[in-house]
DNA sequence: CTGAAAGCGCTTACAG
DNA sequence: CTGAAAGCGCTTACAG
């Protein structure tokens, strides 16, 4: 049998009490005592038990993460990477994760889980929400714990959120685009409507403007979130013509658009110039290797995790809540 | 205030024991009483306390994952998929899957979290160990719960496990290569000594003998799991010549070859067959796309789960463990 | 057919 | 400076 503090305290001579308070170090406990507890719970390879920690306590040290994550889809990485960040950091401040992926794709999905973290005492959730409008946060949550949400920007209910630089970085791609003297530049994204995808589209925009380039609407492409609809989106662009160089504004589409580029035998960046999203291993080995705009993902999780602790520990006080903006950074290869 | 299931009985006046009942479904009610009881839940939007549950019935329906995953690792996307074959299967058993990564790659890192796990009281454990030998699992584990090993068949411990037909792949891999007129087919693998690289080099042997070639050992260069590694074995196989077929027995490495040989502009399959091992989605964008060895990662996730799950049922009865094989499977595309 | 009560393994006021 | 006891929210023998 697993034995449990009473076994400890028998075998220590003093309370349970006593045992309880040098494991949390929770007040004064003398040396000599402590070194008897020490020993009885070395002697039984003594563990807490967590659950009954988390019933008496009503708190698990556990912040619950949900992502939406595809079986067998490419995106898988960036939030697999941000969930390492998250733990890595959660792991230095005594926290556990909880991760539960949101497979389906579907909001009650994210309900349901969000539901089965409730009845496990969560402290803390972090979310990337497929939500538009995450207000029915509010009927779940009721603020009884903090929520930091991430990748996107939330609408509905009030958090701190950490995101990238999609502005920045989509306006850095067409800019050098533009400087290389691309004068009709493609853009392939993804469903409009949320925030990343939102500000991906103002950064091309900008730096078409300051460029001195006109916005041509029939050279943007909004696409759905599969490689094969990233992959229609580059053929029609091409059949369209006149394009010279495209930049594709997640990474699902650019594996679509490469894989149509590839398979029409379209040189790049002879014939096209190609900027693509997310700094994935794979764009080191396509031919040529891609140029790309690279999200700081395990930063991001870091400083969601980071922003989780400071929440947890200021307690309900601060009403204000804090955007993290992360920045992104262009990574040159030979694509353009 | 979340509810507990002491308001739930004085609002549908009855005793605690009674909704419990209703609850699991674990002894006979009225039909009348079960009517006053949900509708008392419903009101209440009552969801069971999962901590108190796990306390009192000493089980937590939950089952540890445990997987070396690396940061920003390609490697990630294989067992994340078995990840998710895992939790799929057992959300359909009512089991929750409980992730861990060993992101360090170090032993201790493995049993810390196993620990951790104990202190959580986890129902069984699925674990992608990295150690060779898992015999350290008989002090921990103590057959407290069921352990299901995949990817790897275990050494030192006893328990089911699940693992892909490397052998059988790397058979069909080679045999193809062969059929195909080549005779000096060069092998990249990881580390031997486990007994996925083992098998996938006897696969390679064999093809070699039944196709009536010598196996020289001087095509055969065992890498580390890195990129560079990989990159620097195919080098090294270039320079000293006479190879026209490649075969690289894991993903990670497959990539590094790739790198290499898309760097050093060699011409597949005119200069060089290439044969790579796992279907990744990048696999398919590859100048020419790459023919690999596909390994059922998710399918393998649900069958760890399903012999988790018949473990736990059946008891402590049967001490017949088994060997879960799926097979692999060649994905033929243009790079041989 | 249903209820009162013990107890899972802890933490934490309350006493002294 | 340390201990005895209540209680977190459930499940499950034991009674009737």
């Amino acid at each position: 049998m697993r034995p449990g503090i009473k076994q400890v305290a028998e075998l220590a001579q003093v309370s349970i009490a006593t045992v309880s308070h040098v494991i949390n170090n929770t007040r004064y406990v003398s040396n000599e005592i402590k070194q008897k507890v020490y020993s009885a719970m070395e002697q039984l390879d003594y563990r807490p038990n967590a659950v009954a920690q988390s019933l008496r306590s009503q708190k698990s040290n556990t912040i619950g993460l949900i992502v939406p994550i595809l079986p067998s889809d490419t995106s898988n990485f960036f939030f697999m990477t941000v969930a390492q960040g998250i733990q890595s950091t959660l792991k230095k401040h005594g926290y556990q994760m909880l991760l539960s992926n949101n497979t389906t794709e579907e909001l009650e999905e994210e309900k349901e889980q969000i539901k089965l973290f409730n009845s496990k005492l969560i402290d803390g959730l972090i979310i990337a929400s497929i939500a538009e409008d995450v207000g029915y946060l509010n009927d779940i949550v009721r603020s009884r714990y903090p929520v930091v949400f991430i990748d996107r920007k939330p609408e509905g209910y009030n958090g701190d959120h950490v995101v990238a630089d999609g502005y920045g970085g989509s306006f850095n791609a067409v800019k050098l685009l533009a400087e290389k003297g691309h004068r009709r530049i493609g853009f392939v994204t993804g469903t409009l409507g949320i925030s990343t995808s939102n500000e991906r589209l103002e950064g091309y925009k900008k730096a078409l403007a300051e460029q001195g380039l006109p916005y041509d609407p029939s050279l943007v492409k909004v696409a759905s979130p599969s490689f094969e609809s990233g992959y229609e989106c580059a053929e029609r662009l091409l059949a369209e013509g006149g394009i010279t160089a495209l930049f594709i504004a997640n990474n699902v589409l650019t594996m679509g658009v490469m894989g149509c580029l590839q398979e029409k035998k379209i040189r790049i960046p002879e014939d096209l110039a190609v900027v693509g999203f997310d700094d994935y291993d794979w764009t080191k080995i396509t031919t040529p290797p891609l140029t790309v705009i690279r999200q700081p993902s395990f930063e991001i999780g870091e400083k969601a995790a980071e922003a989780m602790i400071k929440r947890i520990e200021e307690g309900q006080d601060n009403p204000e809540f804090r955007e993290y903006r992360l920045p992104t950074q262009l990574v040159l290869r030979g694509s353009c």
